[in-house]
This record gives C-alpha cells, sequence and structure tokens, in this order.
DNA sequence: CCGTGAATTTGATCCCGCGCAAATCCGGAA
DNA sequence: TTCCGGATTTGCGCGGGATCAAATTCACGG
C-alpha cells in the first residue's frame, strides 16, 4: 500500500478524520504495514504491548481466552478501528488476541512514537481519550444486557450494535458484511452456540434474519429486531 | 477544605500523582469543591457533562439505570477516582449516576479547563489515558466472568475486586470499608440479592467471611475466596 | 424503650437455557 | 464428482438460579 492509500485510510478512519492534513500524511509515512492471513493473530494476548494499530482493510475479532480454557469475543474490528492501543497506554500486556477473519492489512507505530506524536499534536490524544471512551460505554452497556436480559434479547442486541459498527444497507436490508459463526455470537453474549442456532432458525422461519449456514447475516427486519431488543 | 488539603488530595490520587508540583497546585487551586450527603447523586445519567470530578474523601456506588426500570452497579469509587471523565471526553451525556453511599467530598473541573490543562501538561492526558484503560481493562474482565462462569465464582470475585480497590487490612482480614448491600453486589453481579444472600450466609458460617446485617464485610480467609473465584 | 420498616434470611417451586448426544448439511479439497 | 470435516441444526432431560412467599432481624427515629 502506497503513501498516498495509507494517507487515505487513515484520514478515513474515526482516530486521524479531519485532524492536521500534515499530522496525517506524517502518521501514514511513518506507518509499517502488516498484512494478516486468515486465521493469522496480529499479536497474542499476554505478549508485551509494544505497538499501536489501524485496521486499514479486512476484519479482526478480539477473543479474551480464560484462565479455564474458555473464550468470549470482546468485539470485532473494521478498517479505521484503532487495536492494541488500550493495553499500551496502561503499559501492560496485551489482553486479548486480535484474530483476522478475513485477509486483513494493519498500520503500525511503536509506542514510544505514537506517544510522541500525542504530546507535539494534542488533539490526537483528545481522539484517543474519545474512543476510549467508547469503548467503555460499549462495554458498559454489554454488561447490563448480560446481567439483566434474557438470552434472545442479548442476542437481538449484540445483532444490532454489529449492524450499527459494521452493517451495509443492501436491497433486502441490512447485511453484516463478514463471516460471523453461531460460535461468535454465542461468545459474544455469554450463551452457547445451541441456544444461539436455535434463535437464529426461528428468526430466519419468521422471516426477520437470512442467513443460513455460512453466508453473511442480512437483517431484513430491523425493526422487528428492535422490537425483540427492547421488549419490556 | 483549604488549598493544602487539596493539593494533598490530588497528590495522593492515581490521576496527579508523582506530576508536576506546580499542575497540581493549580489544579487545586481552580477546583471547585462539592459536599454530597450519603444518598445525594453527583450528577443524573443523561444530564450533560460538563465536569471533571475526583473524589477528595467518602464513597460513590456508581448506577446506571436500564431502560426497563432495572438497575446495575458499575463500581464504587473512593478517594483520588476520577468520575465524569469519559462522558466528557466523549461529548455525551453522562451514562450513570454516581450516588453518595456515605458522606462525601469531590472537585471539579469544568470540561474546558480540564481540556486546556491536559493540552498544556501532555503527562495529565497519558494520565487520564492510562486510567481509562484500567476501566476498560476491568470492564472486560468483569464480562468475562458473568459470561462464562457461575454465580458463586462472579460474587467471590467481585468481592475480592472490591477488597483489592478498596480493602483495608485489619486484624482479622480485609475490611471493604463501606456499606455494601446484598443488592449492591446482586446488581454488580448479575443475580439476586436472594442468591446473593444464599451465598454470603454459607460463607460466613464457614468462617470465610464476617459482616451479617449491614456491617461492613470482612474477608476472613482471602486465599480461601481465591481458590472459589478460581476453581476450575 | 418501643415501634416501624427496610434489609436480610430462608423456604418452596418453577423454568430458561445449558449439557450431552446425534443427525445433517454444506464448502472445499482432491 | 465424491469425500471429509467442521459448522449447524435439532432433540431431550436436568439443574442452577430466578421467582414467589414469608419469616426474621436489626437500625433508627420518636
Amino acid at each position: 500500500m502506497d503513501i498516498e492509500a495509507r494517507t487515505a485510510v487513515l484520514s478515513r478512519s474515526p482516530f486521524f478524520r479531519e485532524l492536521d492534513p500534515d499530522l496525517v500524511a506524517l502518521s501514514a509515512r511513518e506507518a509499517q504495514e502488516r498484512k494478516l492471513a486468515k486465521q493469522e493473530s496480529l499479536f497474542q494476548q499476554g505478549d508485551d504491548a509494544t505497538h499501536h494499530y489501524v485496521v486499514a482493510w479486512g476484519r479482526l475479532r478480539l477473543d479474551q481466552a480464560t484462565p479455564d480454557g474458555k473464550n468470549i469475543v470482546l468485539r470485532f474490528m473494521g478498517p479505521g478501528d484503532l487495536v492494541g492501543s488500550v493495553a499500551v497506554f496502561r503499559g501492560m500486556p496485551y489482553p486479548a488476541t486480535p484474530v483476522a477473519v478475513e485477509e486483513t492489512s494493519v498500520l503500525s507505530w511503536s509506542a514510544v512514537r505514537m506517544m510522541a506524536l500525542m504530546q507535539e499534536n494534542p488533539p490526537l490524544a483528545m481522539r484517543a481519550m474519545g474512543m476510549m471512551g467508547g469503548r467503555i460505554e460499549e462495554l458498559q452497556a454489554r454488561l447490563q444486557e448480560i446481567a439483566t436480559q434474557q438470552v434472545e434479547r442479548r442476542i437481538a442486541a449484540t445483532i444490532l450494535r454489529l449492524a450499527g459498527q459494521s452493517g451495509r444497507r443492501t436491497a433486502e436490508g441490512v447485511e453484516i458484511p463478514f463471516a460471523l459463526s453461531r460460535q461468535d455470537l454465542a461468545e459474544m453474549t455469554g450463551t452457547t452456540l445451541h441456544t444461539v442456532s436455535r434463535t437464529l432458525s426461528a428468526w430466519i422461519e419468521e422471516g426477520l434474519l437470512e442467513g443460513r449456514r455460512s453466508s453473511h447475516l442480512v437483517i431484513l427486519r430491523p425493526h422487528r429486531l428492535v422490537e425483540i431488543a427492547e421488549q419490556a
């Protein structure tokens, strides 16, 4: 990817968007690019946090392994999303593993270099805080869901959240544009793939969704899904 | 509270600790103090986020109301903790309500003033990011617990987390130095007060804990509690 | 010191969703 | 085209915790 392409990617990312063009250009020039094959990890949970990354294109799934061998999906990340920064700012090892769910390209900067960029460009630091704040609010919302709502509502809310973050409007409805397994949804909602499968089957039956087997999910009746997510 | 007392409070807070003394003194001088009676709220969920706060003394419980009238406890905050900043950085309304569980004093700064302080003092901005990162990791850990572990383990983990954040070593064990109801624990762990009550009763019976009724909880055998939290 | 009410404890029952098992269905490799 | 393996679907029975109920027990105001 040449510098222009990188600059274009960065200026579209929520992190650099509308910041000083010189800063964006400089950052694009200094970034290292890395490509990941499907299934490949950007780094491993527990590794020292040495770099900040921004997804250029593709899709990552952020997995957290539990001490007892289970796994939960913290989130999916696409173009423009910031990866690894939380750990770098804390000076702690990465708390999760980002895995490419399709071929993916990321740009990276070393911790020290990004620190310097932020110190020289306070607006960049403000952006980083805004993004971390967004992550906190998302996590709080999910915690609230899982703590108070039944499985069906959580699955609906999770699908809607994914649609809001990455959904693409198509002729039939809103498509979630990447492979999302029943297992993934189970690990995002704190349930089992069995329950997710049963729930989605019912919804597909009902004409609410489309996406049997491994095709991408398409929400045919978003409003109805919102009703399920909010049902009193 | 006079300037010296404020300065002392701030220099002990994780937010200002070991930063430039002039900055700490300036911040202390500019802060507004506000006292809250027991049960009083600092602000309401949904209010515009206009100020950053640091707890000087006392204790706040951060509550999040769900759309369907339930409530969850996001965390407890004590001296040195930062309140409200997440929302201010996002430019969104406060997502939760901090309620004083005992008489409490907070220091505050307007959003613009704090922004200026951070832009002039990058290390302060870095601190803020570190603290937000800590919040993110805590939320991720809780999400993992609630998504994968049984209630008993979650309650144990929650008590241990509170002990780690605010616990005081006493002759008998580790005390959680504020009123923490069964209901509070239930709203932190995603269960009901009934289940919490049963679980704690068993632990008290077993000599693991102390704190029937509304006295403060004391962990008599922390190691045993860790075992429960980590039981395979 | 007593009465009142909220917090806690405890009991009994029910049911959502998990665990286990098995069948089925594709996607892709050869 | 066929075969293989992982993903998905579906059935069934049990159990952890929720729900519904009620009894206790303190803290506290008067």
